[in-house]
DNA sequence: GCGAAGACTGTTATCGCTAACATAAAACGT
DNA sequence: ACGTTTTATGTTAGCGATAACAGTCTTCGC
C-alpha cells in the first residue's frame, strides 16, 4: 500500500501517515505514536525500528489531526500593534524566542486601528486557528475594554496594559521611568521640566506623563505637548517649543520624538544641551549615536517578552493567576542632558 | 444533549459543534456546514434559521477538524532572521496585512543565525504546524542553500534572496539603488565615492556594493569599509574613515550606520555636507531627521511584503511560476549630499 | 398530468491521529 | 510453580469537520 511502483521509497505520491510507518517498521500505527509522544514507553529495539522507518519514510505528524485529537495546537497568537515600531517588534521578538524554546509557534495577527472592536477581531482571528493562547501587545486605554470581551476559555496575558486588567498581565514601570528621567534634569538644575507627550489614550504616553507630573510636584507644570510617536511629530512640537525661550529642559515621550525634538531645536539656533537638555524614552540602538548622544530610559523588551511568555504558559497549564509583573526601566545617561 | 441544566444558554461547559448547531436548527450537520461554505446553496430560510442557531450557541469551526479533512490550513509561514530590524520587521507587517486581506493568518519563525541549516530548520518549524507556504525573508548567501533542501510541495517564496534561486523570489534591485546613490555623489563633483558595507554573505550587502563598483568604473575604487548593520558598527568605521582627508564622499549601506557614520565625522571635526556627503540606504522614517537630514535610498518594503504574498498566492493555487519580481528602489536627496 | 431536470437536504465514509481499554509477554515474590 | 504485578504492544472508538453520493421535493415543459 505504501511502496512505491518505481523504486525510489523516497519518490511517494503522497505524504507517509502513521500507518505507512506502522506497516515499514511492522508494528502497529498506536506503537508509532508512542515512539513519537512517549518514547520510555516503548522498548529500545522497537523504537530503533521505528525511528528507521520514519526516517526513510521522511514522515510527518499531521498536525491537524494530532490536534483535532489532543484539543491542543502548539500555537499562540500575539496580537499587536503596528510590530514596525521599535517596542512592539522587540517584545513580538522576545515572545518568539521563549516560545520556540518551548516548542511554541507563534501567530501574528497586527490591527489596523486600536479600537475595542478591532482588538476582539484580533483576537478573533487569532481563536479561529485555534490558538492555545493569546498575548495582546496594545498599549492603549482601548485595549482593557477590548479584553473585557473576550471569552473567558481563552488564556489571554497582557502586555503593557492599563492596570485594572482582569488578565495577568506584564508592564514596564513607566511613571517609575519618568520619575528618573525628570528628576535626572531638575537634579541638573533645571526649573522645570517640559514634557512632549505620545498620543492621548496611549497606556504609557498616560504613565509617563503622571511620572513626569508626579516628580515636578511642588514646581510649576507646564503644559504637555503632543506628539503620535514619530520623528516628524516631534519636529513639529519641537518647532514650536523652540520658540519658547524659558524652555531649559525636555522630557519627550520616546527617542524618535527626541530626535525631531532636537533637531527642531538645532534649527532654531537653540544647542542641545548647551541651552536646553533632552531625555528620551525607550534606548533605541541608535539613541547612542544621535546627535548628541541621547540621554533616555531603556526599557528591557527582553525581559517584557519573555515574562509575559512565562505569564501565558502559567495560564495555559491551568494555573489561574492574574499575576501582575514589573519590569523597571533604567535610566541611560549620555550628552544630551548637561547642568543648567 | 446541548441544553446547559440550570438556565442561560450561553453558558454551556464544551464548546458547541457542528451537530450541536444542527440539533438546534432542526437541520442535519451537513446543511449547516453548507450555511458556512457555501451559503448560496442553501435555502434563505434555512440559512437564517442555522445562523440563528450559530449566533445563539456562539458555535466557532474548529480548525484543526477543518483542516484535516480539506488539507489546507490557511495558516502561511514566515521565515526570518531579527524582525527587529526595520527591513525585515516592515516587510513582515506587509505580508501580514496582505495575508488577512486574503483571510490566512501568519506564523513567524525568526532565526538565531543564518546558516543554511538554520533556515531548514525554521521552514520545518512551521511545517510541522503544517502552513499552506512559506516566505522566506533571508538575505543571506546561506538563503540559497537552505532553499534547495527544501521539499518541493511546500509552496515557498523568497524575499531578497540571491539571483538564482528555484523559487519564485520579489527583491528590491539594489544594485541599481547603489548605483543611483553613487552617481548622484559624483554628479555632486566628488571624484570617488567610499564605502561603508554591510556584513560579507549579505546579499543586500553584496548587491549594493556591487552597484556602487559599478557606478565607478573608470575611476579609484577605494577599498571598501564593512559594518554590521549597526549605528555602533558605523560609528567605529567612521573614525577609521575620518582620519583619511582624502574623503570626501561616503556611500553607506543602511541609515543606522549613516548615522554612527554622521557622528564620527562630526566628532573628528569634519563638518557633513560641507566636507563629506553621506548618503545612507533604506530611508528609515527616522531618516529625515538624523543631523543633517540624511539623503538615502529608499525601498518600498510595503510592495515587497505584498508581492511576496501574491506570488506566495499563485504557487499555492497551483500556478507553478518561478517568477522573479523586482522593486525599484528610489534616491531621497535631503541635506547630508553637497556639492564638491 | 407526468417524466426529467433542478434545488435542497441528508447519509455515509473518511481525514490522521491518540485516549482508553484490552491483551500478551516477561518479571517477580513466596 | 503459580498467581500477581509490571512492561510492551495492539484494538477500538472517536475528535469535528467535509466530500461524495443519495435521496426528496419542486418546478417545469409539452
Amino acid at each position: 500500500m505504501t511502496t512505491s511502483p518505481g523504486g525510489e521509497p523516497a519518490e511517494r505520491t503522497k505524504a507517509a501517515v502513521l500507518e505507512d510507518v506502522a506497516g515499514l517498521a511492522g508494528v502497529s500505527a498506536m506503537t508509532v505514536s508512542r515512539v513519537l509522544n512517549a518514547p520510555e514507553k516503548v522498548r529500545p529495539e522497537t523504537r530503533a525500528r521505528v525511528l528507521a522507518a520514519v526516517q526513510e519514510l521522511g514522515y510527518r505528524p499531521n498536525f491537524a489531526a494530532r490536534s483535532l485529537v489532543t484539543g491542543r495546537s502548539g500555537v499562540l497568537g500575539v496580537v499587536s500593534f503596528d510590530t514596525t515600531l521599535y517596542g512592539p517588534a522587540s517584545t513580538l521578538y522576545a515572545i518568539e524566542r521563549a516560545a520556540r524554546e518551548h516548542d511554541y509557534l507563534v501567530n501574528i495577527a497586527s490591527l489596523e486601528a486600536m479600537t475595542r472592536r478591532s482588538i476582539a477581531e484580533g483576537v478573533d482571528r487569532l481563536r479561529q486557528q485555534s490558538v492555545d493562547g493569546v498575548i495582546v501587545i496594545v498599549p492603549h486605554e482601548s485595549a482593557a475594554d477590548g479584553l473585557r470581551d473576550l471569552p473567558p476559555d481563552l488564556p489571554v496575558v497582557d502586555v503593557g496594559g492599563g492596570e485594572r486588567l482582569s488578565v495577568p498581565a506584564v508592564a514596564v514601570d513607566h511613571h517609575a521611568g519618568a520619575v528618573r528621567a525628570t528628576r535626572h534634569l531638575l537634579e541638573l538644575g533645571h526649573e522645570t521640566v517640559h514634557h512632549l507627550s505620545g498620543p492621548a489614550n496611549w497606556i504609557d504616553a498616560n504613565n509617563r506623563m503622571q511620572g513626569w507630573r508626579h516628580a515636578l510636584r511642588g514646581r510649576e507644570i507646564p503644559p504637555p505637548l503632543a506628539g503620535d510617536w514619530s520623528a516628524n511629530s516631534g519636529y513639529e512640537q519641537g518647532k514650536r517649543l523652540s520658540r519658547d525661550p524659558s524652555v531649559t529642559a525636555v522630557f519627550v515621550a520616546n527617542d524618535p520624538m527626541a530626535l525631531g525634538l532636537m533637531r527642531a531645536f538645532r534649527e532654531a539656533g537653540r544647542r542641545v544641551p548647551e541651552d536646553v537638555s533632552v531625555v528620551g524614552y525607550d534606548d533605541v540602538p541608535e539613541a547612542a549615536h544621535f546627535w548628541p548622544p541621547l540621554t533616555t530610559v531603556r526599557q528591557n523588551f527582553a525581559t517584557l517578552g519573555r515574562q509575559a511568555f512565562q505569564l501565558l504558559l502559567n495560564r495555559m497549564v491551568g494555573h489561574d493567576t492574574s499575576e501582575r509583573r514589573t519590569v523597571e526601566p533604567e535610566l541611560v545617561v549620555r550628552e544630551s542632558t548637561s547642568r543648567r
